[in-house]
DNA sequence: GTACAGGCAGTAT
DNA sequence: ATACTGCCTGTA
């Protein structure tokens, strides 16, 4: 089931930013639950606080058929080899507002900014829990997140995205997004819907397509899939482009890519991801 | 000082 | 439709 499963790297695979590492263990924040990972004997093992049943289940996805997922994305050539390259890595499955606040966050900055911007939010709105003598905060809800005003948000360094994250949170609290509906929703209707809020663009909304919302066949493009794209795939698109993409060639680039790599298009995605930015020498 | 970092919305062509 | 611009903040 878990084999070839490697949680650590998995986390620090630029999905998931509200990990750290103390001692010998990694703790996470995964909306009301703090996660904690420890190696026994060579193995993962996960406890939560307050306990969430198979976290790790959830979490890593470990209710997809990987194998069927790997050798589907194989159909490229390229993914084929970083699936053999990197065979730990996983695609994490997130709480959906917590994936929504932390891709907000993301627009136009960097994985340590993004840590802190989260960290701040956790600690002003969230609520304490205490683990191996260690407090932790949560992750606030919509409702938490939408009583504080824009400048109380701002000053969680997040800037001008707090103006994105409040109205987030108002679309949220409001009701107005309904997360289940989004799921059984299809693609294209879900992302309409992400699309709607004021914030969210297209890479956003693929994000927590992918990563929340069940959509696996999501391609989130940013700038090192723009890079990898324009490298490897120049025959999907037939003008140039290079890693800056306006919102049209998002759009007919995701178009391609989401039918030549197929319904797991995200998973190869996530490997692309995590080889460019490999390659680059990135330090997360 | 300047450039840049995992986008987005607003405005002008 | 497409191009250009400003935007918070921190680091190199």
């Amino acid at each position: 089931m878990s084999q070839g499963f490697d949680p650590v790297l998995s986390i620090n695979s630029g999905q998931v930013f509200l990990w750290e590492k103390h001692g010998n263990s990694w703790y996470g924040i995964y909306g009301d639950h703090v996660i904690r990972l420890d190696e026994v004997d060579g193995r993962p093992e996960f406890s939560s606080f307050p306990e969430l049943k198979s976290c790790e289940q959830k979490m890593f996805r470990l209710d997809d058929d990987i194998n069927k997922i790997r050798e589907d994305v194989s159909r490229d050539p390229f993914v084929r080899k970083l699936v053999k390259a990197y065979p730990g890595l996983r695609l994490i499955r997130q709480e959906p507002h917590q994936c929504m606040f932390s891709f907000v966050c993301a627009s136009n900055t960097n994985i340590p900014m993004i840590r802190r911007m989260l960290y701040n939010l956790t600690r002003k709105f969230g609520a304490p829990v205490k683990v191996d003598g260690k407090e932790f905060f949560t992750f606030p809800s919509a409702a938490d997140i939408n009583r504080a005003t824009i400048d109380e948000l701002r000053a969680c360094g997040l800037g001008y995205r707090a103006k994105a994250v409040k109205a987030v949170a108002e679309s949220i609290a409001s009701g107005r997004l309904d997360f289940q509906a989004l799921k059984n929703a299809s693609y294209e209707e879900a992302k309409q819907e992400l699309l709607q809020i004021y914030g969210i663009g297209n890479k956003i909304a693929d994000c927590v397509l992918l990563f929340s919302l069940e959509k696996l066949d999501a391609f989130p493009i940013d700038v090192w899939i723009a890079r990898a794209l324009a490298s490897h795939y120049k025959w999907l698109h037939k003008k140039q482009f290079s890693d800056k993409i306006t919102a049209h060639q998002y759009e007919t680039l995701s178009g391609s890519t989401r039918e030549y790599f197929g319904r797991y298009a995200g998973y190869a995605q996530q490997y692309i991801y995590y080889h460019m930015r490999q390659n680059a020498g990135k330090k997360w």
